[in-house]
DNA sequence: GTCCGACCGTA
DNA sequence: TTACGGTCGGACG
């Protein structure tokens, strides 16, 4: 074992005792065998070892071990014989659950290891230490307080149940002691479970506060009679000695004789067959097709194992398996141990192999649209509601009448299911689409009747409804986000579902977009239906209610049928490439949190954008007319084509830059240098496209986005439009709303809360500035943040020498560029056209910041290398994106792609944060009741706007501001304080 | 009707 | 110097 390890001690024992209490009563079907624990310890087990990065722990093992108590005598009952003397036997259904977990143990492939004369947590420590003495780290999976101890900062503890790590932050928290004083605080309190006696009258609270007084237990038995309370005094100075029995009864041995060292508890590659045959003798059918799904293997033709159930005390004497031990000692490799993520050894397979094996499969077993079925009636609609039941795994698409989630109609629903209930094992997919709003008679005046064979809507989605709410079926969908918008906005509220197009956006950002048609192509060879084909393009086009039922099923059940195979393939990705845990944290979650804010909308004052269209109408025609004075002809100032002929032709001004496409750039930046040397005319142009941009984009297109029946604005966010991991709004983009100049303002404040409410506008100050300080470790920076001074005076102190005391403008101003210049992967030609300097002094100023700031330039060497080397770059929080053209021959292609690597970490890792924010804002707003009163509306990259009752105003804010400011928590903590400021006012101007 | 470039609004 | 989406003009079919 070695650094870089890492141990999994799982505390059998405690996991016995924890589920069985915890999980309710279980019984094998066949013949009433109690097996909760067993069950409990199996999915804890299965989780562990088939993503553990995917729980609180966030690694995956290298080597774990199960530890058990041997027997209950043990050498603490030499020191003190009424060393849990209280205990009573185990209930009657528990014990043959500890046979029962042995053999689990075994069935998975792991040691399963008991010392005579030692307890279960003994040999726990015994291993830590020596684990973290060889440099590996180790968690122990226990919430036991007595192995709170252990905690270091290369220890930690795992509660499975509750899914979270325990650290030594956590420790403190809970006690009020770093865990190296827990042996002192645990032998004063003493345990009544243990019979260890501590002192009287001295509970959790008290020891802690002692401890801290004293430092240790014997400096506090040494100068006890310095405590002022008489009582507590004299208590402690009467049970000194019962103290320091209590702290031997405490402490944990970490000299056990182990019969396994360490490195024989490396993690072997799971026994599919072994394991399914266990998992089928205790009947667990969840888990036994999990386990068949990830190792490939056919359950079916797998026999249940015999296992002995020992209902007495035999079942926990010592039974160390001889195989497990060979096996062993047969592969005593530790480097690149496979981890047991679900790769059945008998297959061979990792979950790369299999996402390969089954697009190979696909191609061999194409897409067959002459299978798709019709559902016509109820019975068969129930016959595939219980076949997508059964098998756990249903693939859905809805067709409507819209694009648009929150004006469609659902005109149909398709399903896809693997067919292994019919015909167990095999992978045939069977597709149907189910009409339910078809029309017939296009063109037909009355509309078109409702057309024949379909089951009436409301008794269908009755039938859907126990399907899709169903938290034990995973649904799955191709951009979901809209599906659950429909079926929300139908009476279904979706449970239990995964993304194809978001597990694409998390293992491929950057590579492409993640349309259907494109991954289908991409991963399936296949070219599904295009949808004009079915109903037509442009002027004869139709709504899909108006297709035929026959041609709608190819089309729609073909959807289904797809998303299906591409999750098949995607899937296994996930784990492969260890992005389970950013798609189930930072993806897939956000799903139900945007539909529900894309739904809610916002208030849009129409009368507010009126009179703003009529006011810039009016200072757009002033403006047009002096522009055509000024030029002494009329022409279309909105083509730059007719204005930079006029400018740079016949007017002769002198031009600035040049286009892509050879013409004069007419840019305001080229525009502002041509008023700057004093002519009259740019200055007009520059104002008329301001005054035209806000009324054509604005004030003019905003009233067409609202809502006929909500009378409110519902943008639509797009989670896998972007390659860093930000979001993006459109119809309308509401991220873009000015706010630079008073008049763009305005428009601001026709965003308006709804009567009796306020909009409450909370903002990250500098975030991607305190992520890069974070990322690179910059002294300065970090310590400016600390103090909480101002970043861009510190910057132009550090690099000019100005003190910030009457800082000029100018020089904070250029500093503040050449901030965002190194966020945004800083180059001497980009940050002389910011500050309209010469690209030498550019190149002057970006040194000398280096020379400040070495570790910044570190950061952007190793970021550009690390990209080179991978083809992508991650977030703080493990989030990738993906640059394949990084090398490019082309050295502006290459220099681009390498600019964009530096950002991509940057604005990646504040959108992660926010993003966790969000994830985090409702249960936290249903914990303090405010969830009815406070809802979240909009993001806008770094700010979130909510709408919240009055008199929740004040209630709310504290709480938002908290969750926002420790949404990096606990994945990644920050060595930058994260600063949120927040408003609330009627309209969004105010607010923000 | 559809596509692309130029331009400009935001973070 | 990063990341987006919307509008317009103008060219293409």
């Amino acid at each position: 074992m070695k650094k870089g390890d890492h141990l999994f001690l799982v505390d059998g024992s405690g996991f016995i005792f924890r589920a069985f209490h915890a999980i309710p009563a279980l019984n094998r079907k066949s013949d009433g065998l109690p097996v909760n624990a067993v069950s409990g310890f199996c999915n804890m087990l299965w989780k562990l070892l088939r993503d553990a990065r995917n729980t609180d722990v966030g690694v995956t093992p290298t080597h774990l071990a199960v530890i058990f108590d041997y027997s209950s005598t043990t050498f603490r009952k030499e020191i003190y014989p009424l060393y849990k003397a209280n205990r009573s036997a185990p209930p009657e259904d528990l014990i043959p659950q500890f046979g029962l977990i042995r053999h689990a143990t075994r069935a998975f492939n792991l040691p399963c290891i008991e010392t005579e004369g030692f307890e279960a947590d003994d040999i726990i420590a015994t291993y830590a230490r020596q684990a973290e003495a060889a440099g590996a780290d180790v968690t122990v999976v226990s919430s036991d307080k007595d192995l709170m101890q252990l905690v270091t900062a290369n220890v930690h503890m795992y509660d499975a149940m509750k899914d979270k790590q325990i650290g030594i932050p956590d420790v403190i928290e809970k006690w009020g002691v770093p865990p190296e004083k827990m042996i002192d605080l645990q032998a004063m309190t003493g345990d009544s479970t243990d019979n260890v006696p501590g002192i009287p009258g001295i509970g959790p609270k008290t020891a802690a506060q002692l401890l801290e007084e004293f430092g240790d237990l014997e400096t506090l038995l040494a100068r006890a009679g310095e405590i002022k309370q008489v009582k507590r005094r004299e208590n402690i100075l009467a049970n000194a000695e019962l103290a320091r029995v209590s702290r031997q009864l405490v402490e944990l041995r970490t000299d056990v004789p182990l019969d396994m060292d360490l490195d024989a508890l490396v993690l072997e590659p799971q026994d599919g067959p072994k394991l399914i045959g266990f998992l089928k003798a205790m009947e667990f059918t969840t888990l036994t097709r999990r386990v068949a799904e990830t190792c490939n293997c056919d359950a079916g033709t797998i026999e249940a194992a015999v296992v002995s159930v020992e209902w007495g005390d035999a079942a926990r004497g010592p039974d160390l398996d001889a195989s497990s031990t060979a096996a062993v000692d047969a592969n005593p490799t530790t480097s690149n141990a496979a981890p047991a993520s679900g790769a059945g050894a008998a297959s061979g397979k990792t979950p790369a192999d299999l996402a390969r094996s089954r697009a190979d499969g696909f191609a061999a077993n194409p897409i067959d649209r002459s299978t798709y079925v019709t559902i016509r009636d109820l019975p068969t609609l129930e016959l595939w509601v219980a076949a997508a039941r059964e098998t756990g795994l249903v693939a859905f698409d809805t067709e409507t009448t819209s694009l648009d989630p929150m004006q469609a109609e659902l005109v149909g629903v398709s399903l896809a299911i693997q067919d292994n209930v019919l015909s167990p094992g095999s992978t045939t997919i069977r597709a149907a689409y189910l009409p339910l709003a078809h029309k017939t008679g296009i063109g037909d005046l009355l509309g078109g009747g409702h057309a024949e064979g379909q089951i009436p809507m409301g008794e269908a989605l009755d039938a859907l409804r126990g399907l899709l709410e169903d938290p034990s079926v995973l649904k799955v969908a191709q951009n979901l986000k809209y599906d659950y918008l429909v079926m929300k906005r139908h009476g279904i509220t979706l449970q239990a579902f995964d993304d194809t197009m978001l597990m694409s956006y998390v293992l491929d950002a950057g590579k492409g977009n993640h349309g259907m048609d494109g991954l289908s192509e991409k991963w399936l060879g296949h070219t599904p239906i295009a949808y004009k084909d079915v109903a037509g393009s442009g002027k004869s086009s139709v709504t899909f209610d108006l297709v035929d039922i026959d041609r709608a099923t190819a089309y729609a059940a073909e959807d289904a049928d797809v998303t299906l195979r591409l999750w098949l393939v995607l899937k296994p990705r996930l784990a492969a490439e260890g992005l389970t845990r950013i798609y189930e944290r930072l993806e897939r979650p956000l799903v139900p949190v945007l539909a529900h804010m894309e739904e809610r909308g916002i208030t849009v004052d129409r009368q507010i954008l009126s009179r703003l269209s009529g006011e810039l109408a009016q200072k757009a025609a002033a403006a047009e007319d002096e522009v055509y004075e000024l030029a002494g002809e009329r022409f279309n100032i909105g083509s730059p084509k007719q204005l930079g002929d006029i400018l740079f032709g016949r007017m002769g001004l002198p031009g600035g830059s040049k286009t892509k496409t050879g013409q004069w750039s007419t840019s305001a930046q080229v525009l502002e240098d041509l008023a700057a040397e004093g002519a009259p005319l740019p200055r007009k142009i520059v104002d008329w496209r301001q005054l035209t941009k806000l009324k054509s984009t604005y004030t003019d297109a905003l009233p067409g986005y609202v809502h006929p029946q909500t009378k409110r604005v519902h943008t639509g966010y797009s989670l896998a439009s972007t390659t860093t991991g930000r979001l993006s709004s459109s119809e309308p983009n509401l991220q873009n709303i000015p706010v630079r100049t008073a008049e763009g303002r305005k428009i601001r404040t026709a965003f308006i809360s709804t009567p009796g409410h306020k909009l409450l506008s909370a903002d990250y100050s500098q975030i991607e500035l305190r992520v890069l300080a974070h990322v690179a470790d910059i002294p300065q920076l970090r310590q400016a943040f600390a103090d909480g001074i101002d970043i861009h005076a510190m910057t132009a102190s550090e690099m000019f020498g100005v003190p910030v005391e009457g800082m000029p403008s100018e020089v904070r101003r250029r500093a503040k560029a050449i901030n965002f210049g190194i966020i945004y992967g800083i180059s001497a030609f980009g940050l002389a056209n910011q500050l309209s300097i010469e690209r030498s002094e550019a190149g002057d100023y970006i040194k000398r910041y280096f020379e400040r700031f070495p570790g910044i330039k570190d950061y952007m060497e190793s970021t550009k290398t690390f990209a080179r080397e991978h083809g992508y770059v991650e977030t703080i929080f493990g989030r990738r994106a993906h640059y394949p053209e990084i090398k490019s021959s082309n050295p502006s292609m290459r220099a681009f792609n390498e600019r964009a690597a530096i950002n991509a970490p940057i604005q990646g890792s504040a959108a992660d944060i926010i993003r966790r924010a969000m994830i985090q804002i409702e249960p936290a707003l249903n914990a303090t009741g405010l969830s009815e009163r406070c809802r979240m509306l909009l993001q806008v990259h770094d700010e979130l706007i909510f709408e919240v009752g009055d008199d929740a105003v004040d209630a709310a804010m504290p709480v938002i501001v908290d969750v926002m400011e420790n949404a990096a928590m606990p994945a990644v903590s920050m060595r930058v304080p994260l600063k949120v400021d927040a408003r609330a006012a009627h309209n969004w101007d105010e607010a923000h």
